[in-house]
RNA sequence: GGCGCUAUCGUCUAACGGUUAGGACGGAGCCCUCUCAAGGCUCAAAUACGGGUUCGAUUCCCGUUAGCGCUACCA
């Protein structure tokens, strides 16, 4: 049975990185029809916010893939003290009452060796540790390295291959805090154990510490998982993605707010990373996960290609306005219609499923919507410039003469697409002039601007009566 | 500093030792066209560097360089 795990700490919000991660770890269990487990690694009490866990909830529940079993690793706290005292029976930790280093430079500036363990306490006997500990002296519990000769930890990563580190390069990590809570890894580890988890999928900055937990596993004679780490993802400048550095460009929640279709979202994050290798790209949910393999996993980090003057990755862009595309109407309206309102626009649902196929391939993200098609949604246009009613090679005049014979059109036709382009073709003729040029002057008085949905649909949408009160409107312009 | 990982167009990537090094995004151009899009076609654009191994290296090995990660009583 494979059950893997997604295991976030709620120190910082959901970053895009970590959902790729989420998103590898659902592909690989429902192509295996196995379980996708959310833990929530919440043992560093100091650093936890809630915001930062409603972050999480917020980001994954966009996302909309949902999650088979849910724990906190602080409501196992018993689990990980009860496994890390298991350790230290075997005699495979033990007790450093060491006061807490002021830096973390500290220790590897102190000699030779020096960071790898502290010898006074290393060797310190079962009884007087007991006793001092007995006494209520702090300490924390540490991993005891084998050192008595150098041997080699190996694993083979489904993605990087075979991992081989020497115990001379590895050091006496600690297990349990001062405080008695667990480490990372001991309460990871634990978790792991206790769940069952399968596979270990996780960002590459864990592939050194898999050695620890190899450590770990071995002393609970427990047959380590099975791991696959992933490369990372990088900024364009090469450092990994921080907000303090990136901004909110990092956030799930700002791919969310400024109008990606979930999907498209996660389609992007799965091109990070790891290829189908047979040049597919737009895919569905139930294609990529029936494509979904370690194999297609690659081992170099991914730069997420944001800049200032454009926040979101392009191709990340176009898979959105491609997903849209191929959105049926009623979904596309229906995710369209939160974006309009909140913009401060007053639009029923039946008006924007009328708008929507207008729009559907001019716009990229949702939010486009209120820049794209807010004359629909307006009583009156906003201010334009009455030049823009001139039609190229032509005049004042011209412009004049198309908007009467366009009013007089309107005010007679039926509205519909086939006859208000019959009817309006006609007119350019009768006027002699260009198609282009007797559109126009239409467009911009109706849309108020040069760039709109073709002009017959939309002039439908519209309606006669708003037709024509712009087009007098723009005839008073022009006089 | 120590240890580990990585290196193909600007970016994401393909090529189980033999290809004119492929695709996509983005860019440029053309076509289509009532504007804007969408769509179609075309072009520019890469194997980090140096050594090996081999008849033949993007591919295997070594070195250099560069980048990243770990080296906390963070995760």
């Amino acid at each position: 049975m494979v059950r893997v795990r997604f295991a976030p700490s709620p120190t910082g919000y959901l970053h895009i990185g970590s959902a790729r991660t989420f998103i590898f770890n659902w592909l690989y269990a429902r192509h295996n029809r196995g379980a996708m487990i959310l833990r929530i690694d919440d043992t560093d009490l100091e650093r936890n916010t809630q915001q930062s866990l409603d972050s999480i909830f917020d980001g994954l529940n966009w996302l909309a893939l949902g999650w088979d079993e849910l724990y906190r690793q602080s409501e196992r706290v018993e689990l990980h003290r009860r496994t890390a005292q298991a350790i230290l029976d075997k005699g495979l930790a033990y007790r450093d009452f060491t006061p807490a280093a002021a830096s973390p430079e500290e220790k590897f500036t102190s000699g030779e060796g020096a960071w790898l363990f502290n010898s006074g306490m290393r060797d310190l006997s079962r009884a007087e540790s007991d006793r001092r500990a007995a006494a209520g002296e702090p300490f924390v519990l540490r991993f005891r390295v084998p050192r008595d000769v150098a041997v080699n930890i190996t694993f083979n990563d489904a993605v990087y291959g075979a991992q081989s580190k020497s115990t001379a390069d590895v050091e006496d990590f600690a297990l349990l805090r001062s405080s008695g809570l667990p480490t990372y890894h001991m309460a990871s580890c634990a978790d792991d154990i206790e769940l069952r988890i399968s596979q270990i999928i996780r960002g590459q900055d864990h592939l050194t510490n898999t050695f620890k937990h190899i450590l770990i596993f071995k002393a609970l004679d427990v047959e380590p998982p099975q791991f696959a780490h992933l490369p990372l993802l990088i900024a364009p400048d090469g450092a990994k993605l921080s907000k303090r550095k990136h901004g909110p460009v990092v956030s799930v929640t700002t791919y969310r707010d400024a109008g990606f279709v979930p999907h498209a979202f996660i389609n992007f994050l799965s091109l990070l990373g790891w290829s189908p290798k047979n040049d597919r790209e737009v895919m569905s949910r139930d294609e990529l996960v029936e494509a979904f393999s370690f194999e297609g996993i690659n081992r170099s980090n991914a730069v997420v290609n944001f800049s200032e003057d454009d926040p979101f990755d392009p191709k990340a862009v176009w898979l959105n306005a491609e997903t849209i595309r191929r959105m049926p109407h009623d979904e596309l309206a229906e995710a369209l219609l939160p974006f309009a309102r909140c913009a401060g626009f007053e639009v029923e649902p039946c008006k924007m499923r009328r708008v929507t196929p207008l729009i559907q391939e001019r716009i990229k993200l949702l939010r486009d919507v209120t820049t794209v098609a807010d004359f629909f949604f307006v009583k009156q246009l906003p201010p334009y410039d009455s030049a823009d009613l001139i039609p190229q090679k032509g005049d004042r005049a011209m412009a004049l003469a198309v908007l009467r014979r366009a009013r007089e059109i309107l005010a007679g036709v039926e509205f519909n697409h086939a006859e208000l382009e019959t009817r309006l073709r006609a007119g350019a003729d009768e006027l002699n002039v260009k198609a282009g040029q007797m559109f126009q002057p239409i467009r911009v008085a109706v849309c108020g601007r040069k760039s709109a949905p073709p002009l017959f649909e939309t002039l439908e949408v519209l309606g006669r009566e708003t037709c024509l009160e712009r087009i007098d409107r723009a005839i008073q312009m022009l006089q």
